[in-house]
DNA sequence: GGAATATTATTCGGTGTTCGAACTAATTCT
DNA sequence: AGAATTAGTTCGAACACCGAATAATATTCC
């Protein structure tokens, strides 16, 4: 039930049909694969006349091969189709503060090559030598029809200029960054902010089975910030601007800690890295009782990390606070959003064992409507970043088409 | 960008593309009546030939009805096209915990009959008079065709049985309300929790203009409850299980009032109608000095914005407490969700002149992300639940259809 | 070995939708 | 009266899917 948008609509024709019709296709094949004709015809409900019209047409356009020939107890033979992950490219792009990390992947859950370099400070330098990057990695693969370039970036893209107007950890703000990249590439460029990435990566994943269709993505980002990508009926919710997701700046105590917004006592000045270490240098200097809290040199969350590992009481207690913390502003999106599962997205992940039975209990204390919401981690090997930048060129071909 | 439902889609055929081109001429003649079938042509960018059998075919279905000859300096005058509001009925019902309201309705902004009763203690009962009802304004209308019975009420509806699951304000749980209602009135019967229903009805009001997709309605019930109903996308957000806009339940303040869910300091403690009445009292009891609050009288909502309007410097404050923690769940809610507008619904909005500015206050200092979110009220003679009702089955005609 | 059976896949005419050019209708301007 | 202009209709083409018939392929049963 959407409501038609009378400024930006498209009349149907047969060729939405078939837009429409191929799609279901694909996500079938997708499921299913290895799967013959007959069975695609039976899963969608059309005719296997025209499940042959529609692969048909996917193959000649190189989404599907035939593959090997089954094998029934009775009757012909099916021969299986599958993705044609082999002729089918996506540059996806994960840009963080110190280093990017670039890759190409196709549309079976493997990365096929992957590079990083150092992001450096300069946005045109960074521009000019991340579109050398990419056209490099096209040129290793001669094969593949590339569909386009996604991006994964901790910032704010305006929905309507798509420019970066704001990315505060990199040092950037009213940037341009599709344009010429579209330009050096001539591909398709998509641009989004991380937490919404992974909440499409995680989306399209499929780990988390079919019937998720709401499901929210919570980064901690390196050093502070904490975002909030939101898939509620099957897709993005960007709000009006595309600055959705702001929980992160969502007062919880009054009083709190001074955050960059201007606010106190925001979500993430109690639940992001910075506030870990925060808590940690905190402990640590009270206890040494010598008073200079600003003289105690900056820990990296990466350090509280492995001492917590190691039994560090102190580090394991900054570790709790901020897990009780991150409890507490995910009870609220869980009361307010009621998903279907939420995962939690950045270094903090590694500390599973010990952050996740805490936000838990935060959230069973506090959310009294909605029990069945699933609270997970991604584990950072799994780059769910770069994963969310490949899922923008994804869905642009698996999901349903805009209509009407 | 919506991921297809491979538990639920339909392919699509020559049907679809009639159904989606239907309905976008539906929504036009609706924008721009009374409107000629040459200039449907050219803001739908159909050929005139296919606007001729689309409008044909509506016409004959009694959604479309031919008007008057409009005058054009040159040429053939063209026939003007109207939605058929004389044929087309909508039952609305707005359930409250005294009273229940429910009128007949059609495609323009005015309700053709309204009448009300008492709601009751029993819901078999209530449900044999309800159904009693609808009949009767069914058949007072004789002329006209009825697409459904929509229903608001304060509650919460499982998305996959339709039963009331919860819903304190009533004193009901776990009711079956659809089954019964639509046994007996043969209609189609669709359920909803008041917030998404008001929601709803902002949508489809045209009165934030066309460009709004992203809503969100508040609204503060009598005595208790603080529910939001949230339009992302320009579609309905309900959660996993229809449970979502639980803002109500965000702790904001530690150690707070005991809220009704078992937890402290929840929203819906602070800034509920029964929030005011209890600052009222409170305040009251103390400047009588006599310590024994229980012996206070329970001050109605209503007696608070009454002594407000004259002036009474306690009723004053009461309401600008509320309003402040009516901001401070607002300025969470524009944080996250960055909608176009937000609604307030609700008897407080008696007193917007007052708690207005003071809401808006509190969002602009406390959320820095969106200043592009409007904050309005709806006042409560326009009744907004009752439009929200109806909403729920206009909806049904004038959405996109659900494809793939 | 051959006929019956089962299953996959293709072929081909039918239906329904939009497209688009040609046409009719109605009105004003010259 | 005739040209110009605009609204609306007619009708054949293109293109989806449908569905029955047919072809292809393999197994089972006699």
């Amino acid at each position: 039930m959407r409501k038609i948008d009378l400024n930006n609509f498209h009349v149907a024709t047969n060729e939405t049909v078939r837009d429409i019709n191929s799609r279901i296709m694909l996500n079938l094949v997708r499921k299913h694969q290895p799967v013959s004709r007959a069975d695609l015809a039976r899963y969608s409900g059309l005719q296997r006349s025209t499940v042959s019209a529609i692969t048909g047409r996917l193959i000649s356009e190189h989404w599907l091969r035939k593959g090997a020939v089954g094998d029934l107890p009775r009757g012909r033979k099916p021969t299986f189709l599958h993705l044609n992950s082999d002729r089918v490219g996506i540059i996806g792009v994960d840009i963080q503060p110190v280093t990017t990390t670039l890759a190409v992947a196709s549309m079976d859950p493997q990365l096929q090559a992957q590079e990083s370099f150092s992001t450096g400070n300069d946005p045109v330098e960074f521009i000019a030598r991340l579109s050398h990057r990419i056209l490099d990695l096209i040129r290793a693969y001669p094969k593949r029809s590339f569909e386009g370039v996604g991006i994964s970036l901790p910032g704010r893209i305006d929905i309507s200029s798509q420019r970066v107007t704001f990315a505060p950890n990199l040092g950037w703000s009213d940037l341009d960054l599709k344009t010429p990249l579209k330009r050096a590439t001539r591909l398709p460029v998509e641009l989004e902010n991380v937490a919404n990435a992974c909440a499409l990566a995680e989306l399209w994943s499929g780990r988390h089975g079919e019937g998720v269709r709401n499901l929210l993505a919570v980064t901690v980002s390196d050093p502070v910030g904490v975002g909030v990508g939101m898939i509620m009926n099957g897709q993005l919710i960007r709000g009006s601007t595309g600055v959705s997701g702001e929980f992160g700046h969502v007062a919880l105590v009054a009083d709190g800690p001074q955050c960059r917004c201007g606010n106190r006592g925001c979500w993430e000045t109690l639940a992001s890295n910075a506030a870990a270490v925060r808590y940690y240098t905190e402990s640590v200097s009270v206890h040494k009782g010598d008073g200079s809290k600003s003289a105690t040199a900056r820990v990296p969350f990466g350090d509280i990390l492995r001492l917590a590992e190691q039994g560090d009481v102190k580090a394991c207690q900054a570790l709790d606070q901020m897990a009780h913390y991150l409890g507490i502003g995910i009870a609220m999106l869980v009361s307010g959003l009621a998903p279907d599962v939420l995962v939690v997205v950045g270094e903090v992940t590694r500390a599973w064992n010990r952050v996740g039975p805490i936000i838990n209990a935060a959230v069973r204390h506090r959310s009294f409507t909605h029990a069945a919401t699933r609270i997970l981690s991604t584990n950072s090997e799994a780059q769910p970043r770069l994963w969310g930048a490949v899922a923008l060129i994804f869905q642009k071909h698996f999901s349903a088409p805009s209509i009407a």
